[in-house]
Order: C-alpha cells, then structure tokens, then sequence
DNA sequence: GCCAACGTTGGC
DNA sequence: GCCAACGTTGGC
C-alpha cells in the first residue's frame, strides 16, 4: 500500500498505532480493498514521493472494508460529488503498526531481485495498492530486515 | 519542478 | 463505444 511520506509515513503509522487509509480513488486500488482484504494480511508499507520512495515497512490490517467518508465531505480533497450515500463508491480498511524498516527499501535493490521481477511495482507504476505474492512479500521483508 | 505514463471524462 | 482532452501520479 502506497502512502506519500508527507502525507502518512510510516512514522506516522508508528506514532498512530492504526490509521483508516482514506483516500484511495482508483478503482482498481479499491477492488483490492474491498475484495481481496482480509482482516490479519499482512501490508507492506510503502514510501511514494519518498527520499527515497521504497517500502519503509510493515502493517497489517484490521478492519473489513467500510465507506470512506471523506468522499462525502465537499471541504475535503478526497471529496465525490458523483458518490451516493448508499452505495458508497470508495471504500477503506484500517490497518495497524507492526514494524519500521531500518531504512527505506531502494527501488534499485528491489530490481536487483529476480524474485521480485514481476512485481506490479514495475508493470502498474500508478496503482496505489496491489498484491503481492507470499514470496514476494517474503523476498522484500528479508531485504528490509538486513 | 519536470514530464512520461496512464486513468478518467465527456462529446460525438 | 471511441478517442481526444485533460488531470493525476510518482520517479527523478
């Protein structure tokens, strides 16, 4: 899960314990969310418009998905005049604080990985969540852990 | 701050 | 349903 280090860091997360991840206004992003989330997967943490941009971290979810109601807010930059009450269009999950890398993943040392060629990192750069496979999450916590 | 990639909108 | 225009993302 993409986050911009200015707006929610994994410092952030660290500080807050749990945070709800509001904003996400892609449809794809949400359909992993809302169809694929369930409570206790594990997240990778990552840093976009990062210095550097990298996973910073670990989180973990625990919540189902539930109406994001900044959609709903017109003073928010997240705000949907198109969305319904019922029926709400975006959709959230909270997730919580599990670990901090020592430091932020380079993107370089993730494509040094054969592992990790396929990530959707590299196929999908604007998704701002996407799966990963056991391996994948495996292969990048081992390089964060070192 | 630039700009390439790409998702979304809306006229037809 | 096509596709041009437009807006956003996100690495650099």
């Amino acid at each position: 899960m993409k986050s911009e280090e200015d707006d929610v860091s994994i410092d952030d997360l660290k500080h807050m314990k749990r945070v709800a991840w509001y904003g996400v206004r892609n449809y794809q992003a949400r359909n992993y969310m809302r169809d694929d989330m369930q409570i206790g997967d594990m997240v990778l943490f990552y840093h976009s418009n990062g210095k550097p941009s990298g996973p910073a971290g670990v989180a973990r979810v625990v919540s189902i998905p539930y109406s994001d109601n900044t959609q709903f807010d017109s003073s928010s930059p997240y705000f949907d005049p198109k969305s319904k009450t019922l029926g709400a269009r975006w959709v959230m999950v909270d997730v919580e604080f599990i670990e901090k890398f020592p430091k932020v993943i380079l993107r370089e040392s993730l494509k040094e990985s054969p592992a990790l060629s396929g990530l959707y990192l590299w196929s999908r750069p604007r998704l701002s969540i996407m799966p990963l496979t056991k391996t994948e999450f495996e292969t990048i916590l081992s390089i964060g852990r070192k």
